[in-house]
DNA sequence: GTTGCATATGAAACAATGCGCATATAAAGT
DNA sequence: ACTTTATATGCGCATTGTTTCATATGCAAC
């Protein structure tokens, strides 16, 4: 259980609909939890059927209805449990590492393109980050607590970005160093 | 297809059984990419039926016996095939920046409790990560290529971490800024 | 006028991951 | 004597993630 929480932390806000959310989480939210759209749709229905969340369908002329999603009472006191539980790190899964550790029988040739290309990627994610940041952000030392979790998830990203970028111009300059 | 080729990465350093694996896991490559014994056993039989790795079994007096997996033509023709493909960052699923997006409803004082642990945490990796780089990596300007990889991730490790335990440190500040 | 995009939900199949349980032996600690 | 630690391999179930397919409409672009 952990794509369901986020998916209740998310209605914390508002009431949502299986396509809000997944909007959602390709935004904000998505930046450091990702789900597809079945994912969430299918994750909805167990909510559902647990009681955590209430199915409310909104009748819409030109479009498809949309099916809006609350948390119930047991919802929320279920995602309060659970945040007194005990968190523990994840785990990265970076798989550019599992590569880098064929070096001496792989082409180090090729793994310098890829570190070239996830250089760009991560220099382009964290100009996304501070142009949110300067835009929303500008003074984060007096936050209301509902947007403290927004704040510290982008400057998480933020610094998370900055050390990706130090480690790819790095990891450049070892694979520049000694071609075969 | 991913924990395969960590376990093909691995096997290309020399020919090991499930539980020498599982071990290595633990430490170097698993602090990027983590698995469990059952995994990695379960992993081995695919990869064997699938003829990308072949086992010896080695009779052991005492010990039960070892099954030892070694790289067949085709696990490194695959493995190469595999690094020459595009690679996408990963995604973070940090289950903290989700409880965090709670904070408004949620108790702050449980979650700077929650911050507090994970600052430990990272402290510690981060020292044991540099002392495995004082100790293996005094001169990282002249590696051989076979272990450059295992040197850059490390390197990733250590700057990831150092940002981890700095965004704690922001986040107990923010966290006891604005206590309700 | 047809192509593509945004809105909106969902089934079904399959692949990957994680969690708990099971088994067997020897050495070393308490 | 008893417990823990290390060696060594494995099954079964549940959850999670990915891909493909299906349906239905309105709007804008070309």
């Amino acid at each position: 259980m952990a794509l369901s929480h986020a998916i209740l932390v998310s209605l914390l806000d508002r009431p949502q609909s299986g396509y809000d959310l997944a909007k959602r989480f390709d935004q904000t939210v998505g930046y450091f939890w990702n789900a597809s759209h079945q994912q969430i749709y299918r994750e909805l229905h167990k909510l559902s059927e647990a009681g955590l969340v209430r199915p409310a369908e909104l009748t819409q002329a030109d479009r498809p209805n949309r099916i809006v999603y609350s948390l119930t009472e047991g919802g929320e006191a279920h995602l309060h449990d659970w945040v007194d539980e005990p968190t523990t790190a994840p785990n990265v899964k970076e798989e550019l590492l599992v590569k880098l550790f064929a070096l001496g029988t792989a082409d180090p040739a090729a793994l310098a393109q890829e570190v070239g290309r996830r250089l760009a990627f991560h220099q382009d994610r964290l100009a996304r980050y501070e142009a949110v940041m300067a835009e929303y952000y500008p003074d984060p030392d007096s936050l209301p607590p509902r947007k403290q979790g927004h704040y510290l998830g982008l400057r998480m990203g933020v610094l998370l970005e900055r050390s990706l970028i130090d480690w790819c111009r790095e990891a450049e300059a070892v694979l520049a160093q000694a071609p075969r």
